[in-house]
RNA sequence: GGAGAGGUGGCUGAGUGGUCUAAAGCGCGGGUUUGCUAAACCCGUGACCUCGCAAGGGGUCCGCAGGUUCGAAUCCUGUCCUCUCCGCCA
């Protein structure tokens, strides 16, 4: 959320940043609310001081006075409490309004749509095949690593299971991003998969609703996580740090729960968009002063991971109108996926961001500063280590082989115990253990 | 799941209807004293909203939400969380 008084100081300002963000939030209804909310609640403070003078002068009045007393004092009460529920009503409606304005903009992003910006590429060329390069479904299924149709009897489409290497391959590939993130000292974490909804609209997800992304749990207030984001910033929720504690990096694993409403059609093949998968997600809680930095920071692990993966990227400052509400700013890296399209596409693999004060201000996450009355928001920013589906893909695609073999990058070969992913032989498959 | 206890400021913790306008300690800040450091002593120290140029004033907040009352940290109901014991369980 912005500050309240900010949003009525720069009304025109921040109606021209919901333009760009394709916002449809009603800004002019929330000063105008916001406006009426204020002089409700001047009221309702002088009616309080009237009654709670009044209380205080029947403790000490004698007995005489003190019926008409009281008569006064409910008439005041009374009067209090019709101002508070028309209060309540409108509360809940700037309420509304007030959480669906979006965050800041930061000035060098791309104003626009369809503005995205390619800021660089990664060190690795993109490869060339002398034979036409299979995608990570025809591979995975060659290989026996991933089963759609199984993940789609037992959970249905966007379900899969991950088997043989591709399950070492995912304790590998989060093994190898947290080795790299505790090097940065970030604090590790393995967090609930599941969350308060309270804790879901404070990081700005919206639990329930048509278009919700979000599974939610019968009779209950918690939902699936989207990310271990929601629980890595809600670890410190209704929290006041001292400034020294800042900044704060967090690394967590969780699995990922999104229902992709409204994404059907869209780029769905595979593991491309699914229900749920893995991840190691990066945090921070930082000061106003330190958080663009801190994104830098981001962006540079996450083309270090890919970098050492020797997996072709591109990063992308995403442009004004694909900002989610809370980012002020947003890097996105897409990895090279040569199975994706025709002749091979970028998909995103990584994205990182500023969320300046917004998901504080929710969340209620303040620091202090010595020698200073008050208190200040944090910045919080997260960004993606290894989402472990979409790096599978890039894996995959980019390591295969003429043979129909898939080489592994060399980072992730002590970990795994093997360089390379072989089609099995019959005898292989027919000594595999069968389930029954 | 059952029984019991409890949630109070940055922390510990007192407070069972009206000077609670929340004690005290710790911590923190300032000062005095002081070769240095420490100790001792003195003073000051919650958050949020709002009015005011300021000094200062008002309101809200004792897990959360309701209720009783002129008045609630205190009484009642619901709810969430924590702890202890029992049961169940990887």
């Amino acid at each position: 959320m912005l500050d309240r008084k900010f949003i009525l100081e720069n009304a025109p300002l921040v109606k021209e940043n919901c333009l760009r963000r394709k916002s449809p939030a009603d800004v002019d209804r929330f000063v105008a609310l916001e406006t009426q909310r204020r002089a409700l609640q001047a009221r309702l403070d002088d009616l309080n001081r009237q009654a709670n003078e009044l209380s205080r002068s029947i403790g000490k009045a004698d007995a005489a006075q003190r019926e008409a007393l009281k008569a006064k004092g409910r008439e005041l009460r009374a009067e209090a409490q019709a101002a508070e529920h028309e209060l309540a009503g409108l509360a809940a409606e700037l309420d509304a309004i007030h959480r669906a304005i979006p965050n800041l903009s930061h000035p060098d992003a791309p104003v626009g749509e369809n503005a995205n910006r390619e800021l660089r590429r990664g060190k690795t060329p993109l490869p060339t095949f002398n034979f036409p390069p299979r995608d990570h479904v025809q591979l995975g299924e060659q290989l026996d690593l991933i089963d759609l149709e199984g993940g789609a009897r037992v959970a249905g489409h966007g379900f899969y299971f991950l088997k043989n290497e591709a399950v070492l391959l995912e304790l590998a590939l989060q093994r190898y991003a947290l080795d790299v993130l505790l090097r940065e000292v970030f604090t590790p974490a393995i967090t609930p998969d599941l969350a308060r909804n309270e804790i879901l609209s404070g990081i700005g997800y919206i639990p329930r609703g048509p278009e919700t992304q979000i599974y939610s749990i019968a009779d209950s207030d918690l939902s699936l996580v989207a990310t271990a984001e929601i629980t890595l910033g809600g670890l410190l929720a209704d929290h006041i740090l001292e400034r020294e504690e800042l900044p704060i990096k967090l690394c967590g694993i969780s699995h990922c729960y999104r229902t992709e409403a409204g994404a059907h059609g869209r780029a769905t093949r595979g593991l491309y968009r699914v229900h749920q998968f893995t991840k190691v997600e990066m945090f921070a809680f930082t000061t106003p002063e330190q958080s663009e930095e801190m994104l830098e920071h981001f962006c540079e692990l996450e083309c270090r991971l890919f970098d050492g993966l020797g997996i072709p990227y591109r990063v992308i400052d995403t442009c004004t109108a694909e900002l989610g509400g809370p980012a002020y700013r947003k890097f996105d890296l897409e990895a090279w996926m040569p199975g994706r399209g025709e002749q091979g596409e970028f998909g995103e693999v990584t994205s990182t961001s500023n969320c300046t004060d917004y998901q504080a201000r929710r969340l209620g996450i303040r620091f202090r500063n010595k020698h200073e009355k008050g208190t200040h928001f944090v910045h919080t920013l997260n960004g993606t280590a290894i989402a472990i589906s979409r790096a599978l893909i890039a894996i995959l695609e980019n390591y295969q082989q003429a043979d129909g073999s898939v080489r592994m990058p060399p980072v992730l070969q002590p970990l795994l115990g093997f360089d390379a992913i072989t089609p099995k032989t019959q005898a292989k498959r027919d000594a595999a253990p069968h389930s029954s």
